[in-house]
DNA sequence: GCAGACTCATAGATCAGACG
DNA sequence: CGTCTGATCTATGAGTCTGC
């Protein structure tokens, strides 16, 4: 840590030295962990000499005491650069995580209170406990979190270009191959090194793993990698591509975010590349007591795999956006291109499970940007009633309907087939073929971010019903008829509706009962008036 | 080192269906 | 029609990690 004043600040607080001993001891193994409790002293530090500007406190302890619980979310307030005027927090997350430090911090000073038989400390931390659960969240925490959503709704979503990441790809190759070498003529720490932050970065590019999890992968995990290439009745059920694949590639499992087993795939050329750097680990200066596989020679750390990735991307020519590419962004790069993909659900899960999500995160954070399935799928619909043709679209997907953004909206007399289309009802899947127009559309919005993904490539035959299409007979079926409220609407169907929900800022069951179609319609009756003009058989619940 | 993002767990809110 | 119950959704808290 270093020795600013808040160093000194904490140093000179036996309450929060001993919170923090409490935390080593609970992760004393843990390098990465060490980090993350700096961290937190140092949030804690950083209010006490807030809140000494403030109030005569000498330490920590006097603040957790309800009668300073003001005092306190002023020092909070001014540490997290709060303005009275704007109402505005300048780093809302750091008020936030201040606040879960000092609830953590007054059950400490209760546990301790406890053992010592304190009975007006456990009464003062209790006290302090039971404000911050019923208080903190109006007079900081709400506000500091709506204000992080807010900054989230309009920033911009950058991809990785599919071209950035092959042309990383080939220049991780090209030096892989050149330290390669470099180390089997001269087994020094600085080749061994290099080698390793090749490495390193080609394993989380190509396997889209987290950073952290890559590089904390230990060197008993690679040793006792399963290389058996029988796997018997398996076998039967993979094509002939699969199979070679799996002779192809080596997998094994590491450490993942909070401690869930994560694979990782490891290519011939990787191999070698591990071998090599395993084989001369004491050679080169690794230490016999750090288990990390990419372990810092004459060191207990590991390589940190995000700086890796930053320094070759920062060193490869020709990458036309590369802010983006960050471990992050490259999983949800293959995330998104896996809804362009189009993948069935087990499919889906699986890929999931690989990128170690459970799947309601996947499809939370991972799924393509809001933004983007609001521009290429939504406007659709909302274009093809602003052209009076909604009924022209009666059974079909999202992905189905091809709207002329540049067709004259028709605001003249009504045609029976749309009112008719209207009324009806559409259960039958369309045998249309499959149309990559949406996909494409995705492409060119704003980002492009799916470049190098023609659409041959990713055209798979579509079943009939299948789940993923978010069908607008389905909204139909939902919203057109006054039996919409007895009408059992299936909990997949309901999940389809959620881009559209969003994008109206609707809550689902609203437009479950119609009532989104009730005012709806009356929208339309000014927007296309050919579109309900005469529509008698439209009644709405 | 720090701010913010990601992730998971859980409490609370809402809804649908069963039942009297 | 009101109440109960279980299922599902949403908001929030908290821990962990990444990117700059």
């Amino acid at each position: 840590m270093i020795q600013d004043k808040i160093a000194v600040a904490i140093k000179g607080d036996n309450c929060i030295l001993n919170y923090g001993f409490r935390l080593f001891k609970k992760n004393e193994k843990i390098v990465s962990q060490h980090q993350y409790i700096r961290q937190k002293l140092r949030e804690l530090g950083r209010l006490l000499l807030e809140a000494k500007k403030i109030t005569h406190v000498k330490t920590i302890q006097e603040l957790i005491k309800p009668e300073q619980y003001s005092q306190v979310v002023r020092a909070a307030k001014n540490l997290s650069g709060f303005s009275e005027e704007t109402g505005i927090y300048q780093c809302p997350s750091l008020a936030r995580k201040v606040g879960h430090s000092l609830h953590s911090l007054a059950m400490f000073i209760k546990s301790e209170g406890l053992k010592k038989k304190d009975k007006e400390t456990i009464k003062d931390a209790e006290e302090f406990a039971q404000l911050y659960l019923e208080s903190w969240r109006f007079d900081i925490a709400g506000q500091a979190l709506t204000q992080l959503n807010r900054a989230k709704w309009n920033a911009p979503q950058l991809l990785p270009l599919t071209q950035d990441i092959q042309r990383l790809h080939c220049y991780l190759e090209e030096k892989l191959q050149q330290h390669l070498k470099d180390l089997k003529e001269h087994r020094s720490s600085t080749n061994w090194k290099e080698l390793a932050k090749v490495t390193l970065t080609q394993v989380m590019l190509f396997n889209r793993r987290r950073a952290g999890e890559v590089s904390r992968m230990r060197l008993s995990a690679y040793l006792s990698k399963d290389t058996s290439e029988e796997q018997g009745d398996v076998n039967l059920a993979l094509t002939a591509l699969e199979q070679k694949l799996c002779r192809h590639f080596v997998r094994i499992a590491i450490v993942g975010k909070r401690g869930r087993k994560v694979p990782v795939l490891l290519t011939p050329s990787m191999r070698e590349s591990l071998d090599a750097l395993t084989e001369s680990r004491e050679e080169c200066g690794v230490l016999k007591d750090n288990g990390y596989l990419f372990a810092l020679p004459q060191s207990d750390h590991y390589l940190r795999a995000c700086d890796c990735l930053r320094q070759f991307v920062s060193e490869c020519a020709d990458i036309k956006n590369p802010q983006a590419l960050t471990s992050i962004q490259l999983r949800k790069h293959i995330a998104t291109l896996s809804t362009v993909l189009n993948l069935k659900t087990t499919e889906l899960d699986q890929l999931a499970d690989f990128l170690g999500h459970n799947i309601a995160v996947h499809r939370k954070h991972y799924r393509l940007p809001e933004s983007t399935l609001q521009l290429a799928k939504v406007s659709k619909v909302l274009l093809a009633m602003e052209q009076g043709r909604l009924g022209d679209y009666k059974g079909k997907s999202l992905d189905e309907i091809q709207v002329d953004v540049n067709e004259t909206i028709d605001m003249e007399g009504p045609l029976a087939e749309d009112i008719e289309d209207v009324s009806m009802l559409g259960e039958d899947g369309s045998d249309d073929e499959v149309s990559m127009s949406s996909t494409q559309e995705c492409t060119s919005t704003s980002q492009s971010q799916n470049q190098g993904v023609s659409a041959t490539d990713v055209s798979m035959p579509r079943e009939e019903g299948s789940e993923d299409e978010v069908s607008m007979s389905s909204l139909q079926e939902c919203s057109s008829t006054s039996q919409v409220q007895n009408r059992s609407v299936s909990a997949k169907k309901r999940g389809k509706l959620w881009g559209l929900h969003s994008l109206l800022g609707q809550s689902c069951s609203f437009i479950f009962k119609g009532f989104y179609f009730a005012s709806l319609t009356q929208h339309l009756k000014y927007v296309c008036p050919s579109l309900l003009s005469g529509a008698t058989s439209l009644t709405v619940a």
